[in-house]
DNA sequence: ATAACGTACAACCAAATGGTTGCACAAAGA
DNA sequence: TCTTTGTGCAACCATTTGGTTGTACGTTAT
């Protein structure tokens, strides 16, 4: 899952589809790449259960499934949520033995765009 | 960065990272792949930025980066908000115009596990 | 019927990935 | 000093990935 989510054209066609519904050659027609290469790119976002294809005639309508989102959100902050308990831990620690000078609460600022 | 999550080996270091500081032969001791393995998976991280090591001795101290996770999750709740205000958008449409039968809403759920 | 369109899939290719072993080097210990 | 330990990096290898072109097939349009 989070492998699908690993390439820009991929998050980038989650993020039309979760705007509107497209066929797949629309899709296509978005970007530089062959048609194939972004129908490969819907398969594996597809086979992540990121995205949901419906037949309609000849197209192939693709929309986001957000279910999918959410959990990969959940998972993250699962992982956010460990880091808390760890930190409420290392505060029970600290109120026993007040002599320790170890300091895992300061969180150095980063400044990076996506 | 969802690329450098996209392994469970190194789902699972930082995991452990989150829990407590470990050295990176620490972390290798608990794989079945070879240190050189694990280290290259420690730099994975490091590039992406989800880990922050600290020299201790000839140790290399490896301990989470909380800042970059909730960086991730933000990103997926983002694709959420958008979902949201997709729905809200129909909404509307659907307000202005009631003889329209398009059925956006309907989310059907997928029981997988991770 | 024939042509054009939308899709899927196979075969192929270059580059990236995830693993290995081996080497170099600094720090700790004998 | 010599050895062991912890680390990083380079070289190498098999597999996967992200792209290509070509082909096949059902659907729509002429």
């Amino acid at each position: 899952m989070f492998h699908a989510l690993a390439t820009s054209t991929r998050r980038d066609i989650l993020r039309r589809t979760i705007e509107r519904e497209q066929s797949v050659s629309t899709l296509a027609s978005e970007y530089e790449m062959s048609f194939a290469a972004v129908q490969k790119h819907v398969a594996v976002l597809e086979a992540a259960n990121l995205i949901v294809k419906r037949a309609e005639g000849r197209e192939r309508l693709v929309r986001a499934n957000p279910e999918m989102i959410a959990r990969a959100r959940a998972l993250l902050a699962r992982y956010e949520e460990l880091w808390r308990s760890r930190i409420a831990r290392l505060d029970e620690l600290l109120a026993e033995k007040p002599a320790s000078t170890t300091d895992t609460t300061d969180v150095p600022r980063t400044e990076e765009g996506d």
